[in-house]
RNA sequence: GGGGGUGUAGCUCAAUGGCAGAGCAGGCGCCUUAUAAGCGUCAGACCCAGGUUCAAUUCCCGGCAUCCCUACCA
């Protein structure tokens, strides 16, 4: 009779597909979630929980989610989910940042393009469209990060254009107005004419510029030394449009310089012969031959403190168009940045437009003059050049001078310069009066240091990077000529200049823009707001916008310290941006906070690099090497991107491309499958098969010890914020530990053991604790991957039900066994011997399948002593297994790396199990079941068909 | 211009002053009872040039590449 077998072996059965469909997937699992009240159930259960909470980085809401922006949330949705899992209340409540130039310029642009005036426009119906633009693009954005699986408040997220964030931000500026440390002071700052707005620190970027340089002389009236009576000193510059500004020169004390006669020059040369020039000694020949100076004869050396109370003539005194206005002593100063690196030593100083500059220009009592206009074009006031724009007339104000006998040569100099980071234009340096906060005025900048050593940075070289930059910054300059923000809310007394301090005053502004919004600046009275106290007449109103980095240097006093949201507390446990922050939010959200409260908003600090194209270039557009987050979703789901993050190293750059993200998708398969496998096995597993860890087999054991290994790795991983070398483990166990070994080696008493065998069960048991432990595990990774493994076992939609509400599982001590490790690895060591000579025989076509071998094993006798009760047929998935005694043949498989092992493959002897497969001399001695062996025979009398 | 990071197999990552490991991908093969799966096996790398050392991928110096930060080289 022919029995059907097959049907009675117990194959892995399970609803859990083996292809994902995560596209498809993803969202259904998501519509689970709200359906079921995820985070709820989330916030219920976490109550009473030790908290841990990540402060949200608003991005900014213009434009759709790039990689960086999914890089970020993926990384911060993994540390909440980790922190979650660890039992502590990881309440995460998303934000955007709002107001702003960038969105501000959006708006400008509509308005160009249909030819209007964007001045014309009231600025609460301009402010009230940017706002819009905003509201719609956080919800553009909200719904593609919740795509990416990020868990969080949507419902209830924060951005810093609500009236309570915007009446908090004018009271949070009101501490500084009130403790003294913002000030309105006039110097030069960076400078967009384009924008026509101040920009900060953090605004700029810099991109390769062409300059024309100029040689000026500046003749000297007053001589100090003999040595240069009669002579011009020459300045270099690269910025010629700031010669009108020009109000000094500047040399270095320790700098030899040189009177020189010139004696020969070239045909186009603008140096005469016989006219006496001083330059620094070490720029001589490199001077002399960008002017066409062929020959000089030295009449002088000196060091430059001899020049110390020389005064020079600007070269354009005396011009006739210029009605005086040059007629002003350039005296010569020493400045310790004066090098001989390039030009001639000499430094030209106007004071309107460098930092230095100003500096010098402040401590010798020189006026700071203003000649340029907010758009970038010389005032009214400077004769000549009135009306000029500055970037258009380096060549003109070259051309004036050379009229007015001052120009020596031109040039031009490729270099990196200061451009815009919304506009892409260079940048000024422009001396405006701007609202600043002082660093020092109330020992801001020690606050700071000290609030850094007290934080944890992570990698802890971010500690040192934001110390250097804190320890070095010029006062914070927060005010901007704009129009979408937050309003410098402070009156100014007309008389005095003085800024009013009074907070009630303060106290009536933040009141009515809870109610009103920051329009309310605008569109109120002052006496609104100056109360009986004062007469609106005698004080100026500010209408400058706040810088943004305060907006959101502010959000930990507006979220978390006194926002609606009950479970947040202040500090935050852990601020996560990228590396560029560390002069953005990391910087101003330190500064607000310490001054404001003495200390750092956050614990601790994690940074990540940034992500760049699979050749580790930048991706740029021009490139083509761009990757969108939504692309890589599409095609192959949001999971794939969640494993790209987790097996990448983010505390540096990182990479991604079509290759990487394929391996990624490799990667998942692996892991699915694994799921997959474990809950085909699991079908029908009842808790009365449960076996006790003492009646285990030692293959059991084993993968137990490897549970309790994994599970001290994945808390390291948590605390370390470091889950690649985690992630990394965890496949290779997958792949490694069980699918190529404990999966192979059980797949036969799986399949073929009756069902109420003491090794099956014992085998089921571990299958069911692997399922527990991996998909916990892989839940804050693979979080729809894992609850939909988890959802396929446990089916019921309710609230509570979710693999992400779980904690990981604790591991029993008892579960870890060093010795027994060792021992397997040595007992693994022999197996990949035997895989070894199996390959070889069945390229000679000795054997097929590994079942029809028979392997004679030639080890010395710590091999069998460390194997000994184990079946090692069983392991090696062979029928038959001896160990042979004395030399062996010459021809045997040898294995390598030193184990002293040969094999020599044989045949098993017998027939074929049409059952188990395996070649045992003893099939057909059941006369019932003449085609299989006795524990098939068996199994089969006894089977029963699982439930499924 | 200055400072810093990185540079190990096609990819993602290890380790190490003394034969450089893993996973994935790739080649070859087996199985067809995890099947658009599974198993085995093979091949494959220390950016370049000097120096210290018995010995350098590792330490030092220089260069190159790349990324980040920083600076009005006036």
């Amino acid at each position: 009779m022919s029995v059907d077998y097959k049907s009675t072996i117990f194959l892995p059965k399970t609803d859990f597909p083996m292809k994902a469909g995560l596209p498809e997937r993803e969202p259904k699992l998501l519509e689970h979630w709200a359906e079921t009240g995820f985070e709820k159930a989330r916030a219920e259960i976490s109550q009473g929980r030790e908290k841990f909470l990540l402060h949200d980085g608003p991005p900014y809401a213009n434009g759709h989610l790039h990689i960086g922006h999914a890089l970020n949330k993926i990384l911060k949705d993994v540390i909440n989910r980790t922190q979650q899992m660890l039992g502590k209340d990881a309440y995460y409540v998303p934000g955007w940042d709002c107001h702003g130039l960038p969105i501000e310029w959006k708006i400008e642009e509509k308005y160009r393009e249909k030819k209007l005036d964007k001045d014309a426009v009231p600025i609460v119906e301009f402010r009230k469209e940017c706002r819009e633009f905003a509201e719609h693009w956080i919800d553009v954005q909200r719904e593609e990060f919740k795509r990416l699986g990020v868990m969080g408040d949507w419902d209830h997220p924060y951005t810093t254009m609500t009236y309570a964030a915007e009446a908090k931000i004018a009271g949070e500026l009101g501490k500084f107005l009130m403790d003294g440390s913002l000030y309105r002071g006039s110097k030069p700052v960076m400078w967009s004419p384009v924008e026509k707005t101040a920009l900060a620190e953090a605004e700029v970027e810099y991109y390769d510029h062409t300059s024309t340089t100029v040689f000026v002389r500046f003749p000297v009236e007053t001589a100090s030394v003999p040595e240069i009576e009669g002579a011009a000193i020459v300045i270099w510059t690269t910025t010629p449009w700031t010669m009108p500004g020009n109000r000094a020169v500047a040399y270095g004390d320790k700098i030899d310089y040189v009177t020189v006669e010139v004696t020969g020059v070239a045909d186009e040369s603008l140096a005469v012969v016989g006219e006496k020039l001083v330059v620094a000694e070490a720029l001589l020949a490199d001077f002399s031959e960008k002017c066409g100076i062929t020959e000089t004869k030295t009449l002088a050396i000196f060091k430059g403190a001899n020049l110390k109370g020389t005064v020079c003539r600007h070269p354009l005194r005396g011009h006739a168009d210029a009605d005086g206005y040059f007629d002003f002593d350039v005296p010569a100063l020493s400045a310790d940045y004066a090098t001989t690196e390039e030009g001639t030593g000499i430094v030209h100083i106007a004071p309107g437009h460098g930092a230095d500059d100003w500096v010098l220009g402040m401590q010798n009592g020189i006026e700071v003059p203003h000649t340029v206009s907010e758009d970038g074009t010389y005032f009214d006031h400077v004769p000549i050049f009135k009306g000029w724009h500055v970037y258009k007339c380096n060549k003109d104000v070259a051309e004036v001078l050379k009229g007015a006998g001052g120009l020596l040569g031109m040039g031009s100099l490729r270099h990196r310069y200061p451009h815009s980071w919304r506009s892409k234009k260079p940048l000024i340096f422009r001396n405006t009066a701007q609202w600043f906060i002082s660093m020092e005025e109330t020992g801001l900048r020690d606050k700071a240091l000290k609030a850094i050593d007290e934080t944890r940075f992570v990698p802890a070289s971010g500690q040192n990077r934001l110390r250097g930059m804190i320890a070095e910054r010029p006062d914070w300059v927060v005010s901007r000529q704009r129009a979408w923000g937050v309003p410098i809310t402070v009156f100014v007394n007309k008389e005095t200049g003085e800024p009013l301090r009074d907070q009630a005053v303060l106290d009536r502004i933040t009141d009515a823009f809870k109610e009103e919004g920051a329009d309310a600046w605008f569109a109120s009275d002052p006496g609104r707001f100056l109360g009986p106290d004062y007469n609106a007449d005698d004080y100026e109103q500010v209408t400058d916008i706040l810088d943004v980095w305060f907006d959101s240097g502010s959000t930990h006093a507006f979220v978390l310290e006194d926002g609606p949201w009950e479970n947040l507390s202040w500090p935050a446990s852990l601020y996560l941006e990228g590396s560029d922050q560390h002069r953005g939010w990391f910087h101003s959200s330190l500064l607000e906070s310490c001054g404001t409260r003495g200390r750092a908003p956050y614990e601790a600090v994690l940074t990540h690099g940034f992500v760049m194209a699979e050749d580790g270039q930048k991706m740029s557009k021009s490139l083509g090497n761009v990757v969108a987050p939504q692309d890589v979703i599409k095609q192959y789901g949001a999971d794939i991107l969640r494993i790209w993050v987790v097996n990448s190293d983010y505390s540096e750059d990182l990479r991604i491309g079509p290759e990487i993200v394929k391996q990624q998708a490799d990667i998942y398969r692996r892991l699915r499958n694994t799921l997959r496998y474990l809950l085909g096995n699991l079908a029908g597993f009842e808790e009365s098969e449960r076996v006790s860890v003492a009646d285990m087999p030692e293959l059991e054991r084993w993968v137990l010890n490897r549970i309790f290994e994994m599970d001290a790795s994945l808390r390291k991983a948590c605390d370390d914020f470091d889950f690649q070398p985690f992630f990394a483990e965890l496949h290779t166990f997958c792949a490694v530990d069980l699918s190529a070994f404990y999966f192979d080696i059980r797949k036969d008493a799986l399949y073929c053991d009756r069902p109420d065998g003491d090794l099956r069960r014992a085998v089921r048991t571990v299958l069911d604790t692997l399922f527990d432990h991996l998909t916990a595990w892989l839940a804050p990774f693979l979080c729809f991957t894992a609850e939909e493994a988890w959802l396929t076992r446990h089916p019921e939609a309710t609230s509570g039900n979710s693999v992400h509400l779980r904690t990981f599982p604790d591991v029993p001590a008892e579960w870890a066994d060093a010795a027994l490790a060792e021992k397997w690895s040595k007992i693994r060591t022999l197996r990949r011997a035997v895989t070894g000579a199996l390959e070889v025989a069945r390229a000679n076509k000795v054997i097929g399948a590994s079942l029809q071998a028979h392997p004679q094993v030639f080890a010395p006798a710590d091999y069998r002593d460390v194997t000994k009760g184990l079946d090692l047929a069983e392991l090696c998935i062979t029928s038959d297994f001896t160990f042979a005694d004395g030399d062996a043949p010459a021809d045997a498989h040898r294995a390598e790396e030193g184990a002293d092992i040969a094999v020599v493959v044989e045949k098993a002897s017998g027939e074929k199990c049409e059952r188990c497969w395996k070649v045992l001399d003893e099939v057909g001695s059941d006369a019932d079941h003449p085609t299989v062996c006795n524990r098939c025979a068996d199994a089969v009398r006894h089977h029963t068909p699982q439930a499924a």
